[in-house]
Parts: structure tokens; C-alpha cells; sequence
DNA sequence: ACCCAGGGTCATA
DNA sequence: TATGACCATGGG
């Protein structure tokens, strides 16, 4: 009997080991400050980073990184301001409703599990499940694993099977990640290297080759050039 | 000219 | 519950 591509079970730890010992690591997230960070994760939706830092400089510059001027500021001029980083019309109506959020619900957040915080975020337009976990990782400091396609990619390319969606994987892997036992610290780093290998993928022909590099420790070797 | 990027919503079946 | 159209800019 044959069975194939049988899935192995994923060791998330060595995963983290091979990247923080081969992946170049910044600052995860970017931001100044934690409303910046949660604009940053709404921006970033589907779009390149570099244009995200376009948007949030001429948010900052019109001193309206800050959820009251930002609630009380006319869509048209938000959207003037954002349209570097896509989809300006929508995120305009999300960025209003998550700055709506954070002023009613940022000074309770202590109060929440890490699951109704989730689930508080999940109620607001424009926060799906990625987004929602950025923003309880990076801003709260809550222990939770982002499997955006970076990481899902990074999975199936290591032979732990194919997750085509967000909450598939976390509902499939969230039990073992938790026997991991990683801090929020590890899983803030985690992130991070994963979107910097997952960029560096492309160059090196995909995230099949880059695995394979990662498990013979060639990565940071060949990523060099 | 084409492809993708640190997704999410809404309508439809 | 699951798929598909739609949202939009900028860099490779």
C-alpha cells in the first residue's frame, strides 16, 4: 500500500531553530507605537510592506496616526493620504472602524482572554483572522502563531502537509504549536523570520529550494548573493 | 505586459 | 461551508 505525501508532524521547534540560526532577523513589528502597529496590519493587507511605509509616513505627517483626529478625519483625505499602499477606499473604512475599536476597547483589553480579544477584534470590518492575530501578538503580547501564506508555504514546502487557508491551519496546528510551549517573544521572532525567508524565497526559486536549504544549512550561505 | 505583495468582504450556490 | 469577484498601488 502506498500512501502519498503522507504528512509528517510538523516540529515547529526545529523549524524556529533553522531559521533564527540562517534568517536575518529586524525589528518585528515595525511601528512606534501600538496604534501604529495595528494601522501597519491593516495597511499591509495583500500589499508590499514598502508601500505600507509610504502610507504611514503621510499619515504621520498629517498627525493622524492617532485614532480620535483619525475617526474625525473626512474619508477623501485619509484615502489621499494612504493611496500608496492599494484598496484605498476599503482600508479607509477599516482603518475608521479599527481606530473606532481601540479607543472603546484598548483600555480593556487586559480584562480579555486571549480569545476574546481575538474574537473582539474579529467583530470589526476589515480585521479577518491574520490581521486580528498581528494585532494580538504585536500589540497585546499575547502567544500566538501567524500562519499567513508565508508560513503555510514554509509548512507544505517542509513536507507537513497543505493548509489552503488561515483558520484550517491554525485549527490543525494550534495544539501542537501550543506543546511547543513558545513564548511570545519566540513567536514575535518567529514571524518575522518566516516573512524574511518567505521573501527571500522567491530569489532562491521558491519555498521548495529554500527549505531544502534551510535543512542543510546553506540558507544564509546562498541567500548571500 | 505580467506577476505578486506580510488579506478581507460580499454575493452566490 | 466554499468558491469567485472585487478591491489598487508600486516594484520586479
Amino acid at each position: 500500500m502506498v500512501w502519498m505525501d503522507s504528512p509528517r508532524t510538523p516540529d515547529f521547534r526545529q523549524i524556529f531553530t533553522l531559521l533564527a540560526d540562517q534568517v536575518e532577523s529586524d525589528e518585528w513589528w515595525p511601528g512606534e507605537t501600538r496604534f501604529e502597529i495595528v494601522i501597519g496590519a491593516v495597511l499591509v493587507q495583500n500589499t508590499n510592506w514598502a508601500n505600507v511605509e509610504k502610507a504611514i509616513v503621510n499619515l504621520s505627517e498629517a498627525g493622524l496616526l492617532d485614532p480620535q483626529p483619525l475617526i474625525a478625519s473626512e474619508a477623501e483625505t485619509i484615502g489621499t493620504l494612504i493611496r500608496p499602499a492599494g484598496y484605498y477606499n476599503v482600508k479607509t473604512r477599516y482603518i475608521k472602524a479599527i481606530s473606532q475599536w481601540f479607543i472603546t476597547h484598548d483600555h480593556e483589553a487586559t480584562t480579555l482572554s486571549d480569545d476574546e480579544l481575538r474574537n473582539s477584534l474579529l467583530a470589526v470590518r476589515g480585521i479577518g483572522a491574520e490581521t486580528a492575530d498581528d494585532i494580538v501578538l504585536y500589540v497585546y503580547h499575547r502567544p500566538v502563531f501567524i500562519y499567513d501564506s508565508y508560513a503555510r508555504r514554509l509548512l507544505e514546502a517542509a513536507g507537513f502537509g497543505s493548509y489552503p487557508s488561515y483558520d484550517k491551519a491554525k485549527r490543525a496546528l494550534d495544539p501542537l504549536l501550543h506543546a511547543a510551549s513558545f513564548t511570545t517573544d519566540e513567536l514575535a521572532a518567529f514571524h518575522g523570520l518566516i516573512v524574511n525567508a518567505g521573501k527571500l524565497s522567491r530569489r532562491l526559486g521558491g519555498w521548495s529550494t529554500a527549505y531544502q536549504l534551510l535543512a542543510e544549512h546553506r540558507f544564509a550561505e546562498a541567500s548571500n548573493r
